[in-house]
DNA sequence: CGTTTAAGGCTCAGTTCCTATACCTTCGCG
DNA sequence: CGCGAAGGTATAGGAACTGAGCCTTAAACG
């Protein structure tokens, strides 16, 4: 293949010279090799189990009495040996997240009430400024492609979550977790799976942060008008308006936890 | 701690019904539920190195020519043992992306020239569309926050490169690495670590499916302007605009894509 | 010119994790 | 009462990763 480029050699030598030279420069000076060679994660599938599962709890996205799907259906859905699965879910029991039943009719369950949640991993406080910007990339992002694609059907529930959250200003958890599904709902609303996925993990990772942090209701009540501001913009397929409505909606929070944690 | 939610019952109750009412039936229509019981990737840690140097170097992160970190460094680096990074290596010697030289002064180089790409996996392109939706989530997310923080020094390497750029308009393959120098810098210009690894995977991602599509000059060229006015917006902090630009940017190449892609 | 030394190349035992399969125990329902 | 659906247990084998040691090559240095 490279003997075809030899028709017009001096042109490409100079051009890929001067533009080799451009973006050497830009590598040099650039950080994003220490990305690359960042250490590898390697999370097993019990770990990336336990994960899942227990971010979708602590999220409400199972709510407690929950049943789960039977181990060996589960298994195969998660593409998992049971075994595994069960060390999982074991864990999750001990962590008192789950509860088993034995016996016809029995399952596994979402426990209610929930386990209190845990402080915060402290290297998840290092890098909260990291958490927030990422969570500002996928909501903006997701903001702008709902925007794009807004299907009523798709918002109904989205109005519904809203008029709920309006009732639930001085119950925060209450109010977190519909909050939660409000976002996660936005997501689907894109139909794309990718950002479903990418939605849960940013709240999970932010839920930690949030939970912290006292919200008084009229917080909460500023955040859910902001809530109905995207969801306007939606309905006119007015992207800029949603990105920037959900930029100020994110900020809000952002700006509280700036106060109130340490330094990053 | 439930007990002192006791001294109001009956409003907590009222609020958490209705409230729940209204978060279930949102559950019930979702298909959320299918992310989370999704199959659990679990990539190796040999897999993962695999792809992450693999990526680097077809995208040009890693230019041909470029040593790598001695063995025993770059294991601790990643963190894995020597044994699992020998193993990627070669992997990668054999397809034909590194080239290893024994001895002192040896070490592990960047092929040149690369390989030919191999063509890309039906299940891609099955998803392709997908794909371009966490571009677009990714991206517009990414210029948002560049604006709300560029920072004229990190914005100059971006300058220089559209102008490179501007030459490369008959080379595709020289245009496209330096476009994903550019997009790269654009994440680094956040100077949020997790967005620069963000935006290399989805651009990894992308680029199994850009280089499958002819792109002539003029095309290029009218990208290039785009760039031009991102940069523009960004240094006048301007985030609704970056984003518009950005938007109006990747729907470019969707819609290039779309013509000549299996619907999806 | 020979020695030093920094690199890649090789081997192997031990560990952890995961899979697959089979079997046991509980208990609601017909 | 006994079937069957559910969780609970046990075990064997395989695959991946680790860690440590040693070999081989060849440039650099005295």
């Amino acid at each position: 293949m490279t003997p075809a480029t030899h028709t017009r050699p001096r042109l490409r030598e100079q051009l890929s010279e001067s533009g080799r030279a451009a973006v050497t420069a830009a590598l040099e000076s650039a950080a994003s090799l220490d990305t690359v060679f960042a250490p590898v994660h390697s999370q097993t599938a019990f770990e990336e189990t336990v994960e899942r599962l227990g971010t979708a709890i602590r999220l409400g996205l199972l709510p407690p009495g929950t049943r789960l799907p039977a181990e060996r259906e589960l298994c195969t859905k998660l593409g998992i040996a049971r075994s595994t699965l069960r060390q999982a879910l074991v864990a999750l029991g001990q962590s008192g997240h789950l509860r088993a039943t034995r016996g016809r009719g029995g399952g596994t369950f979402v426990a209610d009430p929930q386990p209190p949640a845990p402080p915060p991993s402290p290297d998840l406080l290092a890098a909260w400024r990291d958490v927030c910007d990422e969570r500002m990339a996928v909501e903006v992002g997701v903001a702008v492609l709902a925007a794009e694609r807004a299907d009523p059907e798709l918002l109904r529930p989205l109005d519904e979550l809203v008029i709920a959250l309006d009732g639930m200003l001085d119950d925060f958890s209450a109010y977190r977790q519909a909050d939660v599904r409000w976002h996660v709902g936005l997501a689907e609303a894109t139909r794309s799976p990718r950002l479903v996925t990418a939605m849960t993990e940013v709240q999970g990772a932010m839920s930690e942060l949030i939970s912290l942090i006292a919200h008084p209701p009229e917080v909460l009540d500023v955040s859910n008008a902001q809530h109905r501001r995207v969801l306007a913009a939606l309905r006119r397929h007015d992207s800029a308006s949603a990105a920037r409505e959900m930029t100020e909606h994110l900020h809000g929070t952002e700006h509280v936890l700036a106060g109130l944690l340490p330094r990053g």
